[in-house]
DNA sequence: AATGAAATCCCAACGTG
DNA sequence: CACGTTGGGATTTCATT
């Protein structure tokens, strides 16, 4: 499983919340300001903000990219079934699925499947040859089915670039 | 479908990427730092992030926040069916999961199905009222499949506090 | 929690290859 | 045209009250 947070557990006040509001719109935001929207001084705002990043509520702080510029031009969500739901299996499909850069986002889910992923790619070449990789010349996986994605609708997702 | 890019279309060099590739994990990195890892000048650094923003390679900059911190502890993967696939109904569906804040994500794909979503809510309770309102009680909804997540793991998303 | 000082970082101007 | 160097301005950060 993934660990919540580092810290003993920091109670996030409606402060807190004010302040993360603004922070995942924009990070750079000056503190002057968030201190001025939140109704804090802005030392105020800077101690909660290192609080919550060593608590590990902040996990990081990224640019969000948009894939067709770099270009990544085909994004795909893949149903994966497993042969079984052994723990050796789950863990062996979960430690492929971490380190395959292309693979951006990966959940393992109940209900009839036992993983859902996003990944993307450069081009519709390298999404086949990475699911013949990754699924079709994998023994524990039973069954996948690509749905390729005709418009990220919403999808504001820190993409890695292979 | 959604805009790729604001202007010109900026052409993405090796030292585009090298930059792309360290603010993804850290945006924070100062520009002096970035500029001895791609071996450039912390200007020219300065200069090239400044043109991928504004180019809208770089979408936004935001904090990653841990929804288990929140709380937000459900997380869920949801197939959607529509009725049918007339641009009227589908951008019915595509307005109603923009401005829905716990729908995370939204991809309108192929396959059999029409949408895929990623929603996140504070519990049960919650999750099963905004199905109630986002599914069950909506005229152009054919169908819907939940698949609650039971790891995130791999999910560096930007979540919307609701 | 607020204030003020010090360090750091960002940004514009200029000059050069 | 893009890069590098330099200096001014702003912001974050830390120490003190």
């Amino acid at each position: 499983m993934s660990k919540p947070v580092d810290n003993p557990a920091r109670k996030i006040d409606s402060f807190d919340r004010a302040i993360l509001r603004i922070l995942q719109k924009d990070n750079k935001t000056p503190q002057r300001q968030i201190a001025e929207a939140v109704n804090l001084s802005a030392a105020a705002v800077q101690r909660r903000i290192a609080a919550m990043e060593s608590a590990g509520v902040i996990l990081r702080n990224v640019a969000l990219i948009d894939p067709y510029a770099i270009p990544l031009t085909i994004t795909s969500v893949v149903e994966v079934r497993l042969h079984d739901e052994r723990v050796a299996t789950v863990d062996a499909a979960k430690a492929l699925f971490r380190e395959t850069p292309e693979v951006q986002q990966c959940y393992y889910v109940t209900g009839g499947i036992s993983f859902v992923l996003v990944i993307v790619t450069s081009d519709v070449r390298a999404y086949e040859a990475l699911t013949r990789r990754l699924f079709a010349e994998n023994d524990y996986i039973e069954s996948y089915r690509s749905l390729i994605a005709l418009d990220r609708v919403k999808a504001d997702t820190s993409i890695i670039i292979p």
